[in-house]
DNA sequence: GCCGTTTTCGGCCCGACTGTTTTCAGTCG
């Protein structure tokens, strides 16, 4: 069993002892321990295998450790089905509205027997619900929208269809007169790969001019709300965006309060209980003199508490507040870092640009060097390079190397891992490259064993310098095909071959806890962009955000070395 | 149920809003 399905399970034990009426620290023990295992780097699964305590996860004590081993023992957890089985079926459903807690679902189960959305929803319009004690028409009517808006709401957007939109915005607000600060907090800033609103954030002499300008900017949609400090807008796509201006002497505290995540400032807090101080988005009070001291700037805020600055992307409740207080947090990569890009197509195979074109971007970007990996000649990919083809296009590249200054053109290939685990180009061939970048595009619905065994034979192949999206996953739209992950990475670090983190905003693949664990499993990275034009190059910052979620030094990531370094590396 | 610079018991983040009721419970971020 795997993590993610795990910490299902203790969400939705969380979730029913809520409905229960349970102590409400003991619900929360289970909503952190789900949240725990679901961050985890680490499959359960493994460390099970190497005799590791479970106990060592954070939030996980003698007693959970004890149900997550029977659940992945037997697969079953006796706990978790009676307590299912106390409440009827679908009960769970109506906690996901918002508006609506456990006290409310279990009175809504309880007194009108509803058991679905669907089922409330026609309770409200029969009226039943405006009827109940405490509640009321206005609640009744809440509760109706945000039922309609819980359908028409799409998932969460990619950060890669969020970010451009979000930086035309502030681009558009930046210049007004008079605005100091201007930032994303949230989730986006921390760099997760999803969204599920976006938060802005600033400060400025003249507040409601800046809100005016936002809500009527060409890409809102709508206005929820409006106010001379706040507004709650709708992006294209169904995004909802808030901008919030706040005083400048406390937008420092501000910041980092809307930055988030939620554990982290919980685990923040707590630290500053212990030190005897009270935090909030307001600032710091020091309990013994009553007195709350604001802050303008969101590192003095983490220095007035004893820690080093923490990076948003950082701030999941990773052991990040224990790293901090020992000075450990490390210089993550940052996008200047990096020397080159390792893969990336032309209109030899399916890109849209010249090997010249897609050059000269690269150097524009600041690149030493470029890789040129179109695909290989297999079926089912688009104009991939038959022997003949490549070496045609070796010569082409060999000339415009001659011809180019201030980059360096490297010959590769994307070469496919068939279904059977071979390569669809003789071994000869992928020899006389500078790199070859191997990957799975077809058959990706067969067992773990087999994928798992298609990617440890190309990375035992001595030809082979990377293997590309090893999870194949497309966000929002292909599950990651089933592999063994802690093998793979293994066999990477054994024979010194790398993965790639594809900062391609649609895969960003290995994800942000593969990355972290590839690296904690000595595995070199490698940032690539997978670019099928000369403007998808620039998607390099997508993966520069995945390989600092990772934790990620310049040091781990290959890239970041000069070209001879790479050429010698990847031999 | 977890956890320890207040350490094996007794705590457990903080503030704001809404709708209800008339002082606050429930919910959210």
């Amino acid at each position: 069993m795997k993590n993610t399905a795990v910490a299902k399970v203790f969400q939705d034990i969380a979730d029913l002892l809520e409905l229960k009426g349970e102590n409400v620290f003991k619900i929360r023990a289970y909503q952190r321990a789900a949240r725990a295992i679901e961050h985890l780097p680490k499959e359960i699964e493994t460390m099970l295998e190497e005799g590791e305590d479970l106990k060592n996860i954070p939030g996980v004590g003698e007693a959970i450790a004890k149900k997550t081993t029977e659940l992945m023992t037997t697969g079953k957890l006796g706990y978790y089905e009676n307590l299912k089985a106390e409440f009827p079926e679908g009960i769970t459903s109506l906690l996901e509205i918002p508006g609506i807690g456990p006290k409310t679902a279990k009175r809504l189960s309880t007194e009108l027997e509803i058991k679905s959305v669907d089922g409330l929803e026609q309770a409200i319009k029969d009226g039943q619900v405006a009827k109940m004690f405490r509640l009321g028409d206005k609640t009744a009517d809440n509760i109706l929208h945000q039922i309609q808006a819980l359908r028409r709401k799409d998932q969460r957007i990619p950060i890669g269809e969020a970010l451009p939109m979000v930086e035309e915005i502030l681009d558009a607000l930046h210049p007004l007169p008079g605005v100091r600060n201007l930032t994303a907090a949230g989730s986006l800033r921390r760099f997760r790969e999803t969204l599920g609103d976006i938060d802005l954030m600033g400060t400025a002499d003249n507040p409601e001019e800046v809100i005016n300008t936002f809500v009527a900017l060409p890409q809102i949609r709508g206005v929820l709300a409006q106010g001379p400090t706040k507004a709650s807008a709708i992006l294209p796509g169904g995004l909802q965006a808030d901008l919030r201006m706040v005083e400048h002497d406390s937008f420092g505290s501000l910041l980092q309060y809307f930055t988030g995540s939620k554990q982290h400032n919980i685990g923040l807090r707590l630290r500053g209980q212990k030190q005897g101080l009270k935090l909030s988005e307001y600032g710091i009070t020091d309990l013994a003199e009553d007195k709350l001291e604001k802050f303008p700037v969101e590192e003095d805020f983490y220095h007035r508490l004893g820690l080093q600055y923490i990076p948003p992307e950082l701030r999941e409740a990773q052991q990040e507040i224990e790293m901090a207080e020992q000075g450990a947090i490390p210089r993550l990569v940052e996008l200047s870092d990096i020397k080159g890009d390792l893969h990336a197509h032309t209109d030899w195979s399916d890109g849209h640009e010249s090997i010249e074109a897609m050059a000269l971007a690269a150097k524009a970007l600041g690149y030493q060097y470029l890789a040129i990996t179109d695909h290989s000649g297999g079926r089912g990919i688009a104009h991939g390079l038959n022997e003949e083809r490549l070496r045609r296009q070796i010569d082409e590249i060999k000339r415009l190397n001659q011809q180019l200054d201030g980059i360096h053109i490297l010959c590769g290939i994307e070469v496919d891992i068939r279904a059977d685990g071979s390569l669809d180009s003789p071994q000869e061939l992928l020899a006389d490259l500078d790199i070859v970048i191997a990957a799975i595009h077809s058959a990706m619905t067969q067992s773990e064993e087999q994928i798992t065994k298609r990617i440890l034979g190309a990375i035992e192949n001595p030809n082979v310098d990377v293997i590309a999206h090893p999870t194949c996953r497309l966000l929002g739209e292909r599950e990651p095909v089933a592999v063994d992950l802690e093998a793979v990475f293994r066999a990477a670090a054994k024979y010194n071959k790398a993965l790639e983190i594809n900062a391609m905003p649609s895969r960003l693949d290995l994800k942000d806890i593969h990355a972290y664990r590839a690296r904690e499993m000595g595995v070199k990275l490698i940032l690539d962009t997978d670019a099928h034009s000369s403007a998808q190059l620039s998607f390099m910052r997508f993966g520069v955000g995945v390989a600092r979620r990772g934790w990620c030094q310049p040091q781990h990531i290959l890239n970041t070395r000069p070209v001879e370094e790479v050429m010698a590396l990847s031999r």
